[in-house]
DNA sequence: TATTGTTATACTCTATAACTATA
DNA sequence: TATAGTTATAGAGTATAACAATA
């Protein structure tokens, strides 16, 4: 029965991304703009241009971003200082432990949800989403 | 690793996420009217009002969507026999169309999705999630 | 009075196209 | 000429609040 596999999956999809839209927003964040801060944080500052292309975004997608962040304190725009035509997002202190707050979000989300699953079954369940991140990367 | 296999989760969501709006526009939908149009599928002609309550979204939420299942030939608003405030939000022959080749899509989509998995496999990714779904709704 | 659906207004995410300043 | 980012414009999903028609 993969419908039933198929349709528990969707449901679970659904629900996680609630929880994370929930726990952001409680940081005044939106996903895409959390996916920014995140980029940023892994990487140091960033030009615009590398941020469209890393999420895979348009670039006026990201000028309404970073206007975002930059108006709730989370980043600011830094001149280029080789290129007058750049800017370089910058996390800013609150930037900084919003990112530090959505990885320990992250950790405790991930306890809650695997909570009562035996490492075996932990274990098994991730090598399952292999094959099956790998049937949707060949589709 | 709880950590490992949420990231691994999240990766699945989204990806699950992006192949089935892929679908859906493919045929001229997008994922929020397709849910009104599966509803209408499943229980007949629904007033507004219902619909809103169903998809957990505001009756003006429900205005914007209906406009564009109607302008796209997906559905008509039909008065309410009894009454004159309702309207009756009802599939046409194209509406109906697409309910059906969604749930064919679906079902191809989950083969494609455990293709190379074993039953046994399936059942224990299956029983899993049951787990993980009760935590989700624990918290 | 209460309910159904609309108009008015606003915010977020997304896109393409035209434009400015700089390379 | 090409690139970085903006303004202009547009569509989709979401919300609250005010309002008209009807119960």
């Amino acid at each position: 029965m993969t419908i039933e596999a198929f349709e528990r999956t969707l449901e679970l999809a659904v629900l996680l991304r609630e929880e994370m839209e929930r726990r952001l927003a409680a940081d005044g964040l939106t996903p895409a703009r959390a996916q920014v801060l995140r980029e940023l944080g892994g990487r140091g500052p960033l030009q615009q241009r590398e941020l469209a292309a890393t999420l895979e975004v348009s670039a006026r997608n990201i000028t309404g971003l970073v206007d975002g962040l930059a108006a709730t304190g989370f980043v600011t725009r830094e001149p280029h200082p080789d290129d007058r035509r750049a800017t370089l997002v910058t996390l800013t202190a609150r930037g900084t432990a919003a990112v530090r707050a959505m990885a320990d979000g992250r950790a405790e989300a991930a306890a809650a949800l695997f909570a009562g699953l035996a490492p075996q079954r932990l274990a098994a369940y991730t090598a399952d989403l292999d094959v099956l991140l790998g049937n949707l990367r060949k589709a």
